[in-house]
DNA sequence: GTATGGTATTTGGTATACCAAATAGCGCAG
DNA sequence: CTGCGCTATTTGGTATACCAAATACCATAC
């Protein structure tokens, strides 16, 4: 793999497949992975002037980048033209998680039929990873080895579609779970789930593999759903 | 509602609830509305500075406009950084084809139980549409008819996120659909799952207007990804 | 002390200038 | 006539200038 000294940025820049190597897309690049490790408050306002200084561009590519994630609705563009990191309300916090349990259920379904041993060794060492975290209460490390486990099955589904509207899922959710997942303790059972997904995905039980996913994301998202409920109230600025 | 004289740009703008009245978002709403009537050959390039002679803008907004939807993959950046209207590799056309067998599916399902007369009342004049597009071969009013009924449904659901992702399907294969059907003869069965889906909309029975939907999509998919299959190694530029 | 109005400043949107990559066109060599 | 290479032109990307809307701040009036 030797050869140019090209940038790699690896896999977000491999899901999009949409991304030249512009200022705008390194801008995109760094916003997007900065949202999905909790870099940003939701609610946080975007300075575009700022964020151009940040990155050691003008405003130009920033703004477009911008106007990428509103799309992707990651971001948020206010009618005051500002942009923010949206507070993902109750209600669609709820529909994301419907879509996800459709969307990644599907891969899931789909990845049975082609997870070679790699993949299922892939999967086992994540497992191994979260249950490390949960003895730790290490919920940053939870989260990175969940984000983990559930997109090399989806990768080995072989949807690039689906797999990249999957990850603006997670993009949109990202702020607002990340959150939520402070201060939340965590427990073995989590992992339930996560068992009978590659037990599923083993055995090449397509059903069996969409089902456990598909419970571990509703069930995580019930009791996220819930926080958010309760929270929303309180949540002033 | 009367007062203030708003430009209303109705159903496009509702479903993005992200726009706000910029010129970035006047050329976006243009542009969609063209890909969606098939004003644009798949495989066409787009050029910046002719757009915005087209729209009266400098070629700022046009740029920010085709980067979206680039994002929402209605159109193509090539890696020699021009801009294309893509046409829809089979593989592809078959995957967004299952994406929205389950987020269409699911909608319909959610649809059953929200459904007033209103709605069943406008379906059924969208399927009067569709019979006599049919008896006149008239393809372009049936593709119009077919996608007022669909969103029709759509819509009823509730679910405005997944709603706008549906859109954005749409938009993808919208110019692939349109040159495929020219000169497809439309048959009467055609109406079979939409009937269906109607009665069990009317019967609020949520798993048999999924089921009908899920047919109506696979089965038109099926007989389009084949002429894509079939057309794909004859369509040179 | 509070509220209100007006001004200064900030900030996003758009147009324009400029650059570099890509492409097209042409001329020359074979 | 064909193929190669050079140049001219086109074209997308970026920076900058400028505008208008929004906001912050302050002074004044009550």
């Amino acid at each position: 793999m030797g050869g140019a000294a090209t940038r790699d940025t690896g896999k977000v820049r491999a899901i999009r497949a949409l991304s030249r190597d512009t200022l705008r897309d390194r801008v995109y690049d760094g916003l997007r992975a900065q949202i999905l490790a909790g870099g940003f408050e939701p609610g946080e306002a975007l300075n575009v002037r700022n964020l151009a200084a940040m990155f050691g561009t003008s405003p130009t590519p920033v703004r477009e980048a911008l106007q990428i994630l509103v799309a992707e609705r990651a971001l948020s563009a206010e009618p005051n033209r500002s942009y923010r990191v949206p507070s993902v309300s109750h209600d669609a916090f709820i529909e994301t998680r419907d879509m996800r349990a459709e969307l990644e259920g599907l891969l899931a379904e789909r990845a049975a039929s082609r997870a070679g041993p790699a993949v299922l060794r892939r999967l086992e060492q994540a497992i191994a990873r979260m249950t490390k975290a949960i003895d730790a209460q290490d919920r940053k490390s939870y989260l990175a080895a969940n984000q983990s486990f559930h997109f090399t099955i989806y990768a080995a589904a072989d949807a690039p579609i689906i797999l990249a509207t999957i990850g603006t899922l997670w993009l949109q959710i990202g702020p607002t779970l990340n959150m939520m997942f402070d201060g939340f303790d965590l427990v073995a059972d989590l992992q339930d789930n996560h068992n009978a997904a590659v037990a599923a995905l083993r055995a090449g039980d397509g059903e069996a593999a969409r089902q456990a996913i598909r419970k571990d994301i509703l069930e995580a998202g019930s009791f996220v759903g819930r926080r958010i409920a309760t929270g929303e109230e309180s949540s002033a600025g």
